[in-house]
DNA sequence: AACTATTGATAATT
DNA sequence: TAATTATCAATAGTT
């Protein structure tokens, strides 16, 4: 339906893609909506284009909670304990992470330590020589930027310093002295 | 779109309801998964008929969970109860948590200190420092540890060997010669 | 359920 | 980006 014929598969122009994505988007609301008061249907909707914005639509009759439940029932699957399942899963994957992370922050800053070995510590000297060298680098470089600017602004310093020099000889002075004062 | 214009309200009579259900369905979800496909769209679409009969389309690169964990984020709507809420906003602190830790460990290994002014280049500078003063401390007291082991591996050493002197005295040796060949 | 006349949706264009 | 329009797709009424 349209000025030609399209094959289904993904549209690779990502503008004509958001164009499309909008029109079909309204389309298929129009439908759902439609199909709700021609056929006394509860419809539940919801679209995420690639931009990530959501539309949606839900039968003014129902409620998003109330199709979930509807639809746990006529599914058997189940919503709210798969829901509750992977967040626990998740949290503890998450923890893990945390977990390990602290344990090598807290080795990074020499405290937990008595239980390495000497090759692990030397592994940890290595890193924290590593980390350090990276950081005095840096620090230098910071620093030798800063001497440079100040040496730019010693320089405007001592240029302005001159122009002002010009300006107070007797008649520059006298002229700026009716200005300012 | 069909041999007449129809106004967009119920169909009355339950029979022609039940057909324009049943084929505007089909049309739903086949524009459900066309936009999937074309646009890169995640939709979740569940449809109850009046029979009760469900149809659904979940975009198979999601779940029914994960779209409805975006569109709790999305339109701030409540779909989960308290206590998953609780959950999730554990995930996000953790999350918040693990964030901060990664950067840090960044740090203090030199990396991404693009960033910081000179000042935190100090005090990263001073934990890097203490950090690698506790672990040469410790990296030392193993290392003696292990020497003094040594020594007293060598003590035990001279022992065995002056015991073992002993028994080698002429019937020692005879003895021992019976024993163990 | 299959068929088609017709409307509706939309791809390409402006 | 939004409007237009030629064309294709969906479907209402029919068989």
């Amino acid at each position: 339906m349209g000025r030609g014929k399209i094959e289904i598969k993904r549209i690779e122009n990502s503008s004509n893609r958001q164009v499309t994505y909008s029109k079909r988007k309204n389309g298929i609301l129009k439908k759902a909506k439609e199909i709700t008061v021609l056929c006394d249907a509860q419809v539940s909707l919801i679209i995420f284009g690639s931009s990530g914005k959501m539309h949606e639509y839900i039968s003014p009759s129902t409620t998003l909670i109330d199709v979930l439940d509807r639809y746990h029932k006529a599914s058997g699957k189940r919503i709210w304990d798969a829901k509750h399942e992977n967040l626990s899963n998740e949290i503890d994957r998450v923890k893990k992470e945390n977990d390990s992370m602290q344990i090598e922050l807290r080795h990074l800053k020499g405290e937990d330590i008595n239980s390495l070995n000497y090759k692990e510590l030397m592994a940890l000297e290595d890193a924290l020589e590593k980390g350090l060298d990276g950081v005095r680098d840096k620090k230098t470089e910071v620093h030798s930027m800063f001497m440079r600017n100040g040496k730019i602004l010693e320089e405007e310093n001592r240029e302005l310093n001159f122009l002002l020099q010009q300006h107070l000889t007797p008649e520059g002075a006298r002229n700026m002295h009716g200005q300012w004062i």
